[in-house]
DNA sequence: GAGCCTATTGGGAACGTTCCCATTTTACTG
DNA sequence: CAGTAAAATGGGAACGTTCCCAATAGGCTC
C-alpha cells in the first residue's frame, strides 16, 4: 500500500498504534528502549502502514535540534572547496547531520546574507570558509551559542577552531623540494592576499624562507587584468645562469600560469613549477605538474568532529588550530634536467 | 548595541514596538504594504534594536513554506554537477529560496535515504540528478504534492520535468565534426549506461547515427578495472587505413581516455580525442582537447524555474522536456592533419 | 497482602510562526 | 453628521514536535 498522500503525523500514528503521541516520539527518539517490545511493535506497524516520517521543522522548533549544519563556502566551483564540502558531507552523514551548503562566490555581501539565513534555519553548528572578515556576524552568532568552525582561512580577532593547511610546512616542503631540485631563482605566484589568512600566510612565508635560505625570490599577485607575462618572460630570461621555478598558491593559480606557460612556449621542467593543491590534470600536462596535495577529506573530517566536540560541551577551554600536512606528489614539471 | 545573545522572537520585537505579533508577522512576510508607514519605521526600528530575524523554522512548520529546494546530486566532485549546482543556487537564491544539497555518490541507498530526509525537512521542491531508479519514492513524493524536477537522468516511469543536454543534438554534433575533420572510424567510450539514461541515450543515438551515416564504430564502456588500453590500442591500429577518433561520453571519461592517450603515446589528433563535458583543463592538453560544452548555468537556471512554475500553479499540463544544445570548442585533438 | 519503588505510559504546555476572523479606525458618501 | 464600506490592526488557534510531570501498572520486600 502506497503511503498516504498527505503526510501522516505523530498523532495519526499514536491513533492507528492506540497509544499517545509521547510514546510514539519517544519511538523515534533516542528513548526506544524504554517502551515495552509489543508497544513497539505496534508503533513500528502502524508507522510503516502511514508511511510516517517525523516533521524535522516542528523537531526543529521545539528544540529538538535541527540536525543541520551550515556550510558557508568562498568558491563552490574551487575543486578543493568541493573535495572539502565532500569530506564534510561524509562525517555529517555519519553522525545524522544533514547540510545547508552556501556559495558565496568570495562576494562578502554575500556572506552576510547567507550568514543570517543559515541563522533563521537553526543550524547547529557552521562551518565557514570566509570570503570577507566577518568578525561582528560571527562573533554574535557565537555569543548566542552556536558552534562554529573556520575552514582554511581565518577572521582577525575571532577565537574560534580553524582547520586547514599547515601553510608555513607547505611552503617549507615546496621551498624544500624546488631547492633540493636545483632551482636557484623562484617566483611565488598568488590571488590578492587582501582577504584571504592563508594567502598571507603562505606568501609570508615564502618571503621569510627564502631569505632564510638565501635564495634569489620574488613574488606576483596575479590580478584580474595584470599583464603578468611581461614579470613571467623576464623571469624565465635569466634562467641560463640560475634556473629558476614557479610556485603557486593553489589550485586557480596553478591553471593560470599553466596556461601562460603554454602561452609564452615556456618548457616545463627547464622552469620549473608547482602548485599548492592537487588537481585531475596535473599529472596529464606533460610532463606533469609537481603539487602539495591538501588531505582534503580528513580536513572535512577534523571540521565536523570540532563542530560536534563544541555541541557536545566537550570541546577544549581554547580554541583549536588544526593544521594538516600536505602530501608532495613529484612529477616532471619539477624535474631541471629530464635527460639524466 | 549588540543583538541580544539570545534570539529574539516575533512577540518581543511586537512588545517592543508597542503593537502585535500579527503585524510584526505581516511586516517580514507580502503584506508589509498593508501596513501604515509609521507602523512599519516602528516596528523596522524595534526589529533591528533587538537584531531580530525570523526563525524559519518555525515559519516552515505553520505552512509558511520551508523555502528550502532540496538538491540531489549523483557526483558532487564532477565538475558538471558543482556547475549545475552553482547555477541552481543562483537562480534560487534570486527567488529567496536556499538549498539542501545531499550527494549521493552514485549509491542508491543513499538515494534513499537523502530523499527521505529532504522529505522530512519540508523541502517546497526537489531536483534530482537520480542515482538509481527510485521511482516509488519519487512518485509517492509527487503525489504528496513536491514538485520535482529531474536533472540529467530520467527515471522509469516518472513522469515529471526533465532538464538537460539534448543528447540527440549533441551526439550528432560530434559526429558531424568528427566526420567533417575526415575521422572515419569512430569508437564511443562511455561508463556503464546501466543506471542512467543520459547514458544510454547517448550511446544509442550514436550506434544509429554511426550507422545511418554508414561509418565504421564501435564502442566501449569503461568499467573499473577494464582492460581497455587492449581495446584502444587496436582501435588505433587501423587509423592508417582508416583515420578514427575517439568519442568520451562525459567528462570522467575523457579524463580516463587523456590518461590512456599518454600512457599508450597515441599522439593526439591523427588519432581524434573528443568529449562530452568542457573542462578546464581540456585547452591546457597539446593541442587542446575538443569538446561540446554543456550550458550548466542555464540548465541550472531551468530547473529552478520548472520548480516555480510547478509551485505556483502555472505548471503547463504535461511535464516539460527541457534539453540544452551543447556548445561545440573546436581544438586541436580533432585536427587529422596539423600542418596542413 | 499492604506498602513502596520502579518501569512504563499518557496528558498538556510550549516552541515561533502564519492565518483566519473579529475588532477598531479611517475615509468617504449622501 | 450619521451610515457604511474599506482599511488597518489585533486575538487566538493551529502547525507537529519534544519535554516535563502526573498517572498507572507491575514487581518487590517484609
Amino acid at each position: 500500500m502506497p503511503p498516504a498522500s498527505v503526510r501522516a503525523t505523530l498523532i495519526e500514528v499514536a491513533k492507528l498504534a492506540g497509544t499517545s503521541k509521547t510514546s510514539v516520539s519517544r519511538f523515534f527518539g533516542p528513548e526506544r528502549e524504554r517502551l515495552t517490545p509489543s508497544l513497539q511493535a505496534r508503533i513500528a506497524n502502524a508507522a510503516t502502514t502511514l508511511g510516517y516520517q517525523p516533521n524535522l521543522m516542528a523537531r526543529g522548533l521545539k528544540g529538538g535540534g535541527s540536525r543541520l549544519l551550515g556550510v558557508l563556502v568562498a568558491d563552490i566551483r574551487n575543486p578543493f572547496s568541493v573535495a572539502v564540502v565532500h569530506g564534510i558531507e561524509q562525517a555529517a552523514r555519519a553522525h545524522g547531520y544533514s547540510l545547508i551548503v552556501c556559495n558565496t562566490d568570495n562576494d562578502p555581501e554575500r556572506e552576510q546574507q547567507h550568514l543570517s539565513l543559515l541563522k533563521s534555519y537553526q543550524v547547529e553548528g557552521l562551518i565557514i570558509n570566509a570570503a570577507g572578515q566577518p568578525e561582528a556576524q560571527l562573533q554574535a552568532l557565537m555569543h548566542s551559542g552556536v558552534p562554529l568552525v573556520l575552514l582554511d582561512r581565518e577572521v582577525h580577532q575571532l577565537d574560534v577552531d580553524v582547520i586547514g593547511l599547515d601553510n608555513a610546512l607547505a611552503i617549507d616542503m615546496a621551498l624544500d623540494h624546488l631547492v633540493q631540485q636545483g632551482y636557484r631563482s623562484l617566483l611565488y605566484v598568488s590571488e590578492s592576499p587582501a582577504h584571504a589568512s592563508t594567502r598571507q600566510e603562505r606568501l609570508q612565508r615564502f618571503n621569510q624562507q627564502a631569505e632564510s635560505l638565501g635564495i634569489k625570490s620574488q613574488t606576483l599577485i596575479l590580478g584580474n587584468s595584470a599583464p603578468h607575462f611581461e614579470a613571467l618572460t623576464v623571469f624565465t630570461q635569466h634562467s641560463a645562469s640560475s634556473p629558476g621555478a614557479v610556485l603557486c598558491a593553489n589550485g586557480n593559480v596553478t591553471l593560470a600560469m599553466t596556461r601562460s606557460f603554454q602561452q609564452l612556449g615556456i618548457p616545463l621542467g627547464p622552469t620549473g613549477l608547482m602548485g599548492i593543491d592537487e588537481l585531475d590534470w596535473c599529472e596529464l600536462i606533460t610532463p606533469g605538474i609537481t603539487t602539495l596535495a591538501q588531505p582534503t577529506d580528513d580536513i572535512g573530517h577534523a571540521a565536523v568532529s570540532c563542530l560536534l566536540n563544541q555541541l557536545n560541551g566537550s570541546a577544549p577551554t581554547s580554541p583549536v588550530r588544526y593544521r594538516h600536512a600536505p602530501r608532495l606528489q613529484v612529477r616532471g614539471s619539477t624535474t631541471l634536467k629530464p635527460n639524466l
